[in-house]
DNA sequence: AAAATAGTACGATTATTTTCGTACTTAATC
DNA sequence: GATTAAGTACGAAAATAATCGTACTATTTT
């Protein structure tokens, strides 16, 4: 799949979120944040769904979009290229910056902790 | 700073590696992975030094160039997008997708372990 | 049943990014 | 010293992304 815009990601990280959503629902949470045309995410949504990032179902007259890959493959790719364009390929560094920015609570410290372990188990 | 776009960033990450070069040593670094003309990238490089992204010595009839930002802020500003525009906020799961995607060595696992702890110290 | 409201479709415009040809200049080579 | 090679400068085109107005249709409300 071709790599989100911006501003697509912002319209699939909603979709992701609601899990199916109309045009409205999508743009009443995007004016949040930003100032934007009703018609502007319509369109937006449309060209989605021609490039085959978002399915629609027609049933009822206000369609109703859903997107076709899964947050967790979209997250992949991503971090795939951010660690390849930015990090030179490690992701030690990128961890730790990520890490550094948004500080883990103490249940996710120890999830880290287990998934290093985990890491290191396969290891050998 | 302005957000680096995806061809800026290619660029960047040849001059944070050599340091220092000219166009034509960035050039041959990207032809290795892209098809691209040599007054492409010129263009490229002379539209970032115009923004203020690359200090140019002009001292010799060849230019050269540096990177004004240096590598970490970079990395800085892309995980803070990334975080909020993919992850929802979750360091904790971008640092996960990074780490499962390239194995870190036993020396990179001791490294973000110690990175933890002080997170964890500093945390109280 | 008329008017207002809430939708979709889509062309056209604007903005941004990327690419490249051409002109010109300086240095090296024959 | 003429030609070739290696540079820079830069306008303009092509490609891509984002925005929005207008037309049209279906549903609700009055």
């Amino acid at each position: 799949m071709t790599k989100p815009t911006e501003s697509e990601l912002e319209i699939l990280s909603i979709l992701w979120e609601l899990k199916d959503a109309s045009v409205r629902q999508v743009h009443e949470r995007l004016a949040e944040t930003k100032e934007t045309g009703y018609t502007t995410t319509l369109k937006m949504m449309q060209l989605m769904h021609a490039k085959g990032m978002l399915l629609r179902d027609e049933e009822n007259r206000t369609h109703r979009y859903r997107p076709v890959v899964q947050q967790g493959e979209t997250q992949k790719s991503l971090v795939k290229n951010l660690l390849s364009i930015a990090f030179g390929g490690s992701s030690t560094s990128l961890a730790m910056q990520a890490l550094g920015q948004e500080k883990p609570s103490k249940e996710e410290l120890k999830e880290i902790r287990a998934f290093l372990d985990q890491l290191e188990k396969e290891n050998r």
